[in-house]
DNA sequence: CACTTAACGTA
DNA sequence: CGTACGTTAAGTGC
């Protein structure tokens, strides 16, 4: 490691950097602002950011061989023993800044960069004595602390860098620096402090006594004992107030006298800077959802500090194969796990590719470009994509075969999807590009070398793209090695049963899904569209002649300036820009003061979000008159599915005028009519199985319906008597659950005190013990093994669980609660859709899927088959899993989605 | 031009 | 002080 300085300093003595901890963590904390810098759980991070970001500042200008970080380990020290106003008097520590020490512990774990705390000691104790020891061994020593006392181990070989300005600008204070600030040298400097006193420290010092008068002083007597011996000859008012304080003046140069010859764990060879551990790495900036800084952080990563060597696999070579002989390059591999990269659209339903790259696990690849393949060549791809039996991994093999279908190749036999193996993995990630995963798992750094880089593939580059073909190559050879890799990382996990039987089946359903989208009546959405923009222009102008002017609705900032200053209502909510102008606290609003204003700019959101919906809708409908979402496998922390380009899954359906856009959706040209399929209650069906409660068991076995069921029982009166407003507070409450609820958050949503919200939930525990008893079990074994578990093994990593910091950890416990519900549902449906469409193709039928929706399947039936689809579809989805209580599913048609439904 | 925020639709 | 998403316009900052 050593040697990495060589070539940037011309001095080869070992570079020891030194950092005060906390001292650096709370200059950070005040100089960036709080509420700029959060993650979106609430976690503060904006001391975490500037110690980080300082911290890679120091490595990349100082280039040190060694660092190490000293934190204070508590309030007591040695000094507060001996003199309990030591540092006394402070505010007490910011909320925001609780909490972030320990994330720098973990960047700094993750930097395996040594940090150390001792009882009683202060941070720059050790240091001291690291500094001294370094600077015995003739080292370079940088000291990056914020205390001044720090000034008086300063020596030619040791330089305190001192922050001027925040954190970014540091002072190097060199004995000839020190001298010329405070006029004193570095080992003097403690002599000044002690007369002159340290506000920070709440140490008093001699009154009227500044650095200058102290610096004179030290200057004429030598030193402080000197200073202290001719007391008696220095006059004026000064020298009485250093006679009268000459006990503070011994104490305090005995306070901030540090300690250099303390015993510690590590000596300064131990302190030798590491190779970073990139996975922890990005699991601590994935946590802090720092992008910037993980960038910056990974950039100036050395290529020495890379942890393995590249293995010799990652030498990628291209073979310049003849016209006519893919199929013997193929036939020569046949078995073996070929990866596959795609160049070209991946849009659904309208992809296209132009150039394919094969690679083997011996780091042979192959280039194809489409456009000019020879025949022979074509076939012998063709049928390899279509094999069931050739083994091929790809990384996103669904978007790769719209690309490939738009050629008219089909994609088959993907034994491992990269992307889908490391969703799996690390669920909680936001993305898996194919680099980073390289990086991540084998260490392996892919598309950097350049196009000059590669290996005489140049000339098979299309022209004009330079590097294409070989960026494409290297790709597919690190496919198989990388499928290695994550499937048995996968194994490990429990989670490899998940990826072959559910998730990789499921990939190829929802292709054909995308590919062949949902049918719309584009005249409606264009009426739909035309009338909600008209409603939208009259809300508007009703809502303008109520406040007497214009002004954007659509602006929270102008809302904000028209309800509170212009009309003066009452505050609502608080957020960051001021306060909230949301719905449900502008119809708050409305029932405190009946302002006509708020009904219209009520009746505009609504209609606005229509409008708005209908329009991007409109957008998205491609040339077959079809809408072609993009189904997300691997967004969901929790295993759902997600549906994008456009959102298929929130489609209105809770309002009238909502409701007119699923009419939009219809039933296709050839197709007889749609059929919607949905689970009634899954996620409490689940909370029943996975609970084992005997009571809501019985409650789902009864058939009576289920919150009135439930509330019979909590409100002690018979299922026939209980009202609409017990049912529905039991209802409110029992989904809640499953999110964690609060008796708060249920006295909110419930409109009631808090003491009457918890009273029902303590009535609805004691007949339902089994839930509670549930809901506390999976959040400890969650804390006790790190993860909590669906029905099918699917893992949630939820590290907060131990966190320090409450507001984190409670956030973890509710997601910790409802991720095997939520989970287990995803899984549920997941695999109900393998078994419709394993139906469909085993009885040949033309129906198909079209949608999912979280509990819901939408089907496009051809005619005559309606009644064979229905049947088949309650079946799949019934006995998609096995639990305690039944899986109900409800089922309608129409030709429309809104007449589908129910 | 790119990013963040507030708001709001779904399960 | 209830989970999981995606999209949009407005606002902010480079």
């Amino acid at each position: 490691m050593e040697d990495r300085l060589s070539g940037v300093s011309d001095d080869a003595r070992p570079r020891l950097l030194l950092i005060d901890g906390h001292s650096m963590a709370f200059r950070a904390y005040f100089a960036l602002p709080v509420d700029k810098f959060s993650t979106s759980t609430g976690q503060h991070t904006n001391a975490v950011h500037g110690f980080v970001s300082m911290l890679a500042n120091l490595i990349k200008n100082e280039q040190p061989t060694h660092v190490a970080v000293a934190f204070d380990a508590g309030s007591t020290t040695f000094r507060t023993e001996r003199f309990p106003d030591y540092k006394g008097g402070r505010e007490s520590t910011p909320e925001p800044f609780k909490g972030q020490v320990p994330l720098i512990r973990e960047v700094l774990d993750a930097m395996r960069i040594t940090h150390y705390e001792r009882d009683m000691i202060e941070a720059d104790d050790i240091l001291a004595t690291w500094s001294k020891q370094a600077g015995a061994k003739g080292w370079q020593v940088l000291v990056c602390s914020g205390d001044r006392d720090s000034l008086q181990f300063v020596t030619p070989d040791v330089t305190v860098l001192y922050p001027v300005k925040g954190v970014s600008e540091l002072a190097r204070m060199t004995p000839e620096a020190v001298e010329a600030k405070y006029g004193v040298t570095p080992e003097r400097y403690p002599d000044l402090a002690a007369l002159v006193g340290e506000s920070a420290d709440n140490i008093p010092g001699v009154p009227k006594v500044g650095p200058k008068t102290a610096a004179k002083w030290l200057a004429q007597y030598g030193d402080l004992d000197g200073v202290l011996a001719h007391a008696d000859e220095i006059g004026g008012v000064v020298g009485q107030n250093l006679r009268d304080h000459l006990d503070q003046v011994r104490l305090n140069r005995e306070i901030n006298h540090l300690l250099t010859d303390l015993d510690l764990p590590h000596s300064p060879e131990d302190l030798a800077v590491q190779p970073w551990d990139r996975e922890a790495l990005h699991q601590v900036f994935d946590t802090l959802q720092f992008r910037t800084l993980r960038d910056r952080l990974l950039a100036m990563m050395p290529a020495e500090d890379r942890e393995d060597a590249p293995a010799d696999a990652a030498v990628v070579e291209i073979d310049v194969l003849a016209p006519g002989t893919l199929g013997d390059w193929l036939a020569a591999r046949r078995g073996q796990p070929i990866g596959l990269e795609v160049r070209g659209s991946f849009v659904p339903g309208a992809g296209d590719a132009d150039m394919v790259a094969l690679g083997d696990l011996e780091g042979h690849a192959v280039v194809l470009d489409l456009a000019q393949l020879d025949p022979a060549d074509d076939t012998a791809l063709g049928q390899w994509l279509a094999a069931e039996d050739a083994p091929v991994v790809a990384h996103g093999g669904k978007a790769r075969a719209h690309a490939l279908r738009g050629r008219g190749y089909t994609l088959r036999g993907v034994v491992l999807d990269t992307e889908l193996a490391a969703y799996l993995c690390h669920p909680d990630q936001r993305s898996y590009d194919l680099e980073d995963l390289a990086v991540r798992n084998l260490h392996r750094e892919i598309g950097a070398s350049g196009p000059a880089g590669g290996q005489g593939a140049l000339e098979l580059d299309l022209e004009g793209e330079p590097g294409a073909g070989a960026d494409l190559a290297e790709r597919a050879a690190v496919l198989p090695v990388l499928a290695a890799a994550l499937e048995s990382d996968l194994k490990d996990r429990g989670s490899y049963d998940l990826l072959t039987t559910l998730e990789l089946p499921l990939a190829d359903v929802l292709e054909g899904m995308e590919a062949r989208g949902v049918a719309v009546d584009v005249e409606m959405l264009r009426e739909l569209e035309c009338e909600f923009g008209q409603q939208v222009q009259g809300a508007a102008q009703e809502a303008y002649q109520v406040i007497g002017r214009e002004v954007n609705l659509g602006s929270p900032k102008q809302l904000q300036e028209v309800l509170f200053d212009q009309l003066d209502m009452p505050r609502t909510k608080k957020i960051k820009t001021g306060y909230t102008t949301d719905a449900a606290s502008l119809a708050d609003l409305f029932a405190k003061t009946q302002h006509p204003f708020l009904e219209h700019l009520l009746v505009h959101r609504d209609v606005t979000k229509l409008r708005q919906t209908v329009d991007t809708l409109l957008r998205y409908v491609a040339s077959d008159g079809r809408i072609h979402t993009t189904f997300q496998q691997t967004v969901a922390a929790t295993g759902r599915l997600s549906s994008a380009d456009p959102n298929l899954q929130n489609i209105p359906i809770r309002t009238a005028a909502g409701r007119r856009i699923r009419q939009a959706f219809r039933v296709g040209e050839g197709y007889e009519t749609l059929l919607t399929a949905d689970y009634s209650q899954i996620e409490m069906r689940i909370m029943a199985h996975l609970s084992g409660d005997e009571g809501l068991i019985a409650a789902f076995r009864s058939g009576e319906d289920l919150h009135s069921y439930v509330a019979s029982r909590v409100f002690g009166v018979a299922t026939d008597e209980v009202s609409a407003a017990q049912r529905s507070k039991i209802k409110a409450m029992s989904y809640g659950l499953a999110y964690g609820l609060s008796a708060f958050g249920l006295s909110k949503q419930l409109n009631v005190a808090v003491g009457e919200a918890q009273a029902l939930m303590d009535d609805y525990f004691t007949r339902f013990g089994g839930v509670r008893t549930y809901l506390h079990e999976v959040v400890e074994e969650a804390r006790a093994t790190g993860f909590t578990e669906t029905i099918r093994g699917r893992r949630r990593y939820l590290p907060d669980l131990t966190s320090d910091n409450r507001q984190r950890r409670e956030i973890a416990e509710r997601v910790a609660l409802n991720s095997p519900i939520q989970g287990s549902a995803a899984d549920i449906i997941k695999d109900a859709m393998l078994g419709v469409q394993r139906e469909l193709d085993a009885r040949g039928l033309r129906s198909r899927m079209l949608l999912q929706v979280h509990d819901e399947l939408v089907l496009e039936v051809a005619p005559g088959e309606l009644e064979t689809v229905e049947e088949l579809l309650r079946t799949q989805m019934a006995g998609a899993a096995d639990l305690s209580v039944p899986l109900e599913v409800s089922v309608g048609r129409g030709q429309t989605w809104h007449d589908a439904g129910h």
